[in-house]
DNA sequence: ACCTGTGAAGATTTTCACAGCA
DNA sequence: TGCTGTGAAAATCTTCACAGGT
C-alpha cells in the first residue's frame, strides 16, 4: 500500500454520499481511499493559497501531494468537478468546496484522554485548534494531573468524560492512555456520543459498529519500515550517497517522487 | 479503508519475497497490506503469550485482531502455513515465525530529529526499545536543546546527523520537526543511509526511489473523521447510548468489532 | 467434528487513454 | 494545444467456500 506517503488510511465516504463498501449505499460512494488523500489536498492546496498560488493543474497538484495526476483528478471528480479544461483548478474554490464535501465547515470539539507522555504532547500542541479541532477537555485518572491546566485547559477525572464531553459537544475523541486503559476510556467517550475516536493505544478497541475507530500504531509503523529495511538488505546494498529528487517547480514546492502502493495514511501535524 | 482499524497502510514485502505491486516481482508478493497486518497479529500474540495461551484458531485471532478470519489465514499463508489443521496455531512457535519473516530479528537503531513537542514525547517514551527499536540518536537546531539528555541520550546538532547515524548503524528516521524543517532533516537522513523514514510532519517528501517513508498526520485523521461525524450527522442521530460489543473469549482478550473498510494504518504504542 | 490452506469469485482501487471543452 | 472528466481495463485486496489434514 503506497499512495501519496505510506500511512494509516481507510475513510468514510461524504456529503450525502456513502464510503465504498460498508453500509448500505445511497447516492453516491466515494472510496474510502479517497477521502483520505482528499485531506491531503486540502492541505496542500492551503500551502498554495498562502503562496498566492492561484491555479494548478492535476499534474502539477498531483506532483505535490505525491500521487497519480489520473487518481488526483478522478478523487476530484467523486465531490464534484470545479477544474477548467485547458487551464486547471482554481486553488481557492476547490479549497473551500473540499472543505465543505469533508464536512470541515464546522469546528469539532475534540477531547483528549490520557495526559501522559504523548498525551501532554497532543494537548500542548497548538495546531489542532487552528485547523478547526480545538481541544476542549482532557481527561486522566490521576491525581497528580487532575485539576492542573494545559493551554488553559483543565484536566479532569475520567469518570467526567459522559458529562464533560456533552457539555461541552465534543464529537472527537483521542485516546493516548496506556494499553490497558484504552478500553475502559473508550467505552466512556462512546456513552457521551462520541462517534469517531482516534486511538494512539496498541489495542484493538471494541466498540458499536456506529463509531468509527482511527488508529496510529507507532511500534507497527516501525516495524513495518524495520520490514523493509530487512528487504533491502536482502536485495543488495544500494548504490549512490542519495538525493534523486527532480527539483519541478510550482512556486518552490517541491513534487512528491514516486508515487506510493499503500493505500491511505498520510502526514502528521504534531511537529516540534 | 477500513481493515482491522483504519490507520495509515501500505507496506513492503518480505524475505527474499517483494510487496505487491512495486518493483520487479521475484519470489513471492507480499501485498503491502498484509505487511501492515502481520505487525498487529505480533503484538496480539505476543499478549497472548503473555497470558500464556498456547494455542488459538484463526478465529479467534481474527477475532482479537479486528479481521476476517480467513483474511488471517490468508495473510499467514504469505510466510508460509505453520498451523496445525483441525486445532489451530501455536502461539509462541507463530510469534517467533511472524518475527523472523518481518525482520525484527535484529534490533534497529533509531534517530530522532525535532526535539519540541511530540518529539520530546516520543524520545520520552520507553516502549520502543523493548521492542526492538532503541532510540540511539537525537537531534534539533535549537541551541537551548542541543546538549541537554532525555533518557540518557545526548541531543545534538542536526547538522551531525550523517555522520552520528552512520556511526550508530542507525537504519531508521523519525522526523518530529516543524513542516518546514522536515524536508532538511530528511535530506541529512538519507545522506546518512538511512532508508525508513516515519515522518509526522504535515509535509509530503522528496526522497530518492529506494527511501521508504511512511507518514503519520493527525491533522488528516481528524479531518477523515471529521468526515465521519458529517455523514453521520446527515443520516440521521444515532439511537442507544451505545456500547454493542459482544464480550468473546480468548482469556479475556475481548474480540474485535466489524473488520474495517480501509487498509493500512494502525494502532500507536506511545502511550501515557 | 474442527480448522487450516487456498483457488476462484467478488469488491475496490488505480491506471489507461481519450473524448471533449476552453 | 492544454488539461479536465471518465468509461473501461488492469491491478489489488477481500471474502467465499471447500478440499484436505488431524
Amino acid at each position: 500500500m503506497t499512495s501519496p506517503q505510506a500511512g494509516p488510511e481507510g475513510a468514510p465516504a461524504l456529503g450525502a454520499s456513502r464510503v465504498t463498501g460498508t453500509g448500505r449505499a445511497r447516492t453516491r460512494a466515494v472510496p474510502q481511499a479517497t477521502v483520505a488523500r482528499l485531506a491531503v489536498y486540502l492541505r496542500i492546496l492551503g500551502e498554495l493559497v498562502e503562496r498566492g498560488t492561484e491555479t494548478a493543474s492535476s499534474d502539477e497538484l498531483a506532483a505535490v501531494c505525491g500521487v497519480n495526476s489520473a487518481m488526483l483528478r478522478k478523487d476530484l471528480s467523486y465531490v464534484g468537478s470545479h477544474g477548467i479544461r485547458g487551464v486547471g483548478y482554481e486553488v481557492g474554490p476547490l479549497l473551500r468546496h473540499l472543505e465543505s464535501a469533508l464536512g470541515l465547515t464546522h469546528r469539532q470539539p475534540v477531547a483528549l484522554v490520557g495526559i501522559g507522555n504523548l498525551g501532554h504532547a497532543l494537548a500542548g500542541y497548538g495546531g489542532f485548534g487552528g485547523r478547526g479541532f480545538p481541544v476542549t477537555a482532557l481527561f486522566d485518572v490521576d491525581p497528580d494531573l487532575v485539576g492542573i491546566k494545559i493551554n488553559g485547559i483543565v484536566v479532569e477525572h475520567a469518570r467526567d468524560i459522559p458529562q464533560t464531553c456533552r457539555e461541552r459537544d465534543v464529537t472527537i475523541g483521542m485516546i493516548a492512555t496506556p494499553a490497558p486503559a484504552a478500553q475502559g476510556a473508550c467505552d466512556l467517550l462512546v456513552r457521551a456520543g462520541v462517534s469517531s475516536i482516534l486511538n494512539f493505544a496498541p489495542v484493538v478497541l471494541q466498540v458499536p459498529e456506529q463509531v468509527e475507530v482511527r488508529k496510529v500504531d507507532l511500534a507497527v509503523e516501525l516495524q513495518i519500515l524495520a520490514f523493509h529495511v530487512a528487504r533491502r538488505h536482502l536485495a543488495g546494498s544500494d548504490l549512490s550517497g542519495h538525493d534523486g529528487s527532480a527539483q519541478h517547480s510550482l512556486r518552490g514546492v517541491r513534487p512528491a517522487p514516486d508515487p506510493g502502493r499503500d493505500t491511505v495514511n498520510r502526514h502528521a501535524v504534531v511537529t516540534s
